[in-house]
DNA sequence: TTGTAAGCGTTATCAA
DNA sequence: TTGATAACGCTTACAA
């Protein structure tokens, strides 16, 4: 393999010459500057990068760390982090945890081990002091789900607010029994999420009834079975709002499959606006989160800290919007 | 930032010596390695890996580059290559192409200029003559979809076969005007599947009208609109055959938007056994490849390479399977 | 404009 | 068992 010291050899000049080459220098005759691309042309000579970082302490690549990418959520938020991560000249490089800590905390040390500028994390599952200690000494940002213990940078929507508002819709089309259909995961959303639930109900002056409120996994088939016992239990629910989408879906086939209409007889609202709530049949009324917004901002944030480890730590909260669909009787076929 | 230097001064000891005790080297007599140790723990000190990949000319990083995370068949996959690699001491870092071959450019360098140690590509936009002179030089191994000139190791299943045993399944059922939705992304692997489509028809008797082969993109919306021409055109199919399930699920819907039952007036089957072929409603019978194993395949392909990069390129082709569901009018509600 | 040489943080060779 | 030191491939003062 060809090093920066043998096209130096090749074109008669010297390694300096050949690196101010490579990087554009322009104090560097035509002449010679000719001559040195021609060998590398030559030699198909690739600059070694691990050398070129370790002499600028650079990289030049951000890391995502996601917990679980079957989420189709996350997607646009990539796309966003990778159009303005290239803007600034980075790199993108993505990893996932599937939730287990030794796997993250391996991730996560390749910011220390100094392979990655950078982490944009959208899930934590370490302890909060161990985060808090990385975000104060490397450049770390959080995104949707952050650990508020840990200090750092972050950008999310308004949990509670976004419940609020689904829950208040649901409401105001005439809805009186609501069920809620929580996670066991991402406990800092699924709390606010379910504080927003009761606020809108209070709110509204109905009654607060704890066996209304269901935990389900983030799958298609739990979701059916905690629709099923809130449409089966002693007091029904006539509708459901669920902390994510092919949890709703579930619900709306419980909901036919228990001979009712969704949208009429039962009103359904997911969360993330993911591309099953748009095509499941009947489509799913859903909570939507500026995804690409969520995801240069993350980029940016990790900006200032990656300039200035001390930069002061930012919280970024985006607005949510409701997407109106069969789910609620919207949106007719 | 405290670096091996550092510590070697606080413990007393050599640069030589820390090295030694970092690396689990047993030459090291226990009251040394203990205050070693001490002193690591004190200072929380990391060693720096751009100066030990520099050195040992190793990163023990993989890279996976796919052309597009949104979609679900990559998640599986994904797995068995975090799962293999991981027995083999190698991280897994993701890259997403979005189909776009600069970007693809910049990921492939990362192998070229030594900041991982091997690529698995799930598809690539770059000429033949590029990934050829690449695969010949660098650990490079195609999954799914390989560009046969390259001749690079692959894993992938008989797309031709499996297209042929899916839609000599649909003529088993009955059906006898059968139609196709192809693609235009992933040419390698639909042009397979037209010719194995083309085969089960000749195989069994019928007629093939060019009329019946529909080109969607891989996303729902045109699934929907290739199905409604082919069940409007002059001589309507009674079944369809789709080269992906989201493809599938927007057939599915065009059919019952046509007053017509799935799995009963019209038969759809489509391809990769995604989540979302299993939670729509009608669920979806598709052709499943065995998604854990061309990871873990892929990566021993892979892990040959590094060993040796003049180790001879194997292809190696995995069995898929149909997954029966209602929209061939199996697995009744 | 060009070249020499130090240095980035590590590992590994060699000698003690 | 330990330590001194060269080397990995590159960038960047500094000198010419």
């Amino acid at each position: 393999m060809n090093k920066i010291k043998d096209i130096a050899r090749l074109a008669n000049t010297s390694v300096a010459t050949v690196s101010r080459v490579i990087n554009g220098d322009p104090n560097v005759s035509e002449a010679l500057k000719k001559r040195v691309y021609d060998v590398i042309e030559e030699t198909g000579y690739v600059p070694n990068f691990v050398g070129r970082n370790l002499r600028t302490s650079k990289s030049y690549k951000l890391l995502v760390i996601l917990p679980d990418i079957a989420n189709q959520f996350y997607s646009e938020i990539l796309k966003g982090i990778e159009e303005q991560a290239g803007h600034c000249g980075y790199d993108v490089l993505t990893s996932i945890t599937h939730l287990n800590t030794e796997i993250e905390t391996r991730y996560l040390d390749m910011v220390k081990t100094r392979q990655v500028d950078g982490i944009i994390s959208f899930y934590t599952a370490m302890d909060s002091e161990k985060i808090r200690e990385l975000a104060r000494t490397y450049p770390y940002v959080q995104a949707c789900e952050p650990d508020m213990a840990a200090e750092s940078s972050y950008v999310m929507i308004d949990n509670e607010k976004a419940a609020y508002d689904a829950v208040t819709y649901l409401i105001e089309k005439g809805y009186q029994s609501i069920g809620m259909i929580s996670g066991t995961f991402y406990r800092n959303s699924e709390n606010a999420r379910e504080t927003g639930y009761r606020r809108a109900l209070q709110t509204a002056g109905l009654a607060f009834c704890s066996d209304n409120i269901k935990h389900a996994s983030y799958d298609y088939a739990t979701g059916y079975a905690e629709c099923t016992r809130l449409l089966e239990q002693k007091e029904p629910v006539t509708a459901v709002f669920s902390v994510s989408d092919v949890v709703a879906a579930g619900a709306v086939r419980s909901v036919l499959d228990h001979g009712l209409v969704p949208g009429k007889d039962v009103g359904v609202i997911g969360f993330d606006n993911t591309s099953l709530s748009e095509t499941y049949n009947p489509s799913i009324t859903t909570v939507a989160q500026p995804r690409h917004d969520i995801g240069t901002i993350a980029v940016d944030l990790l900006m200032e800290k990656i300039n200035d480890i001390h930069a002061i730590s930012k919280g970024i909260v985006l607005p949510h919007h409701i997407v109106y669909r069969q789910s609620t009787g919207d949106c007719a076929e």
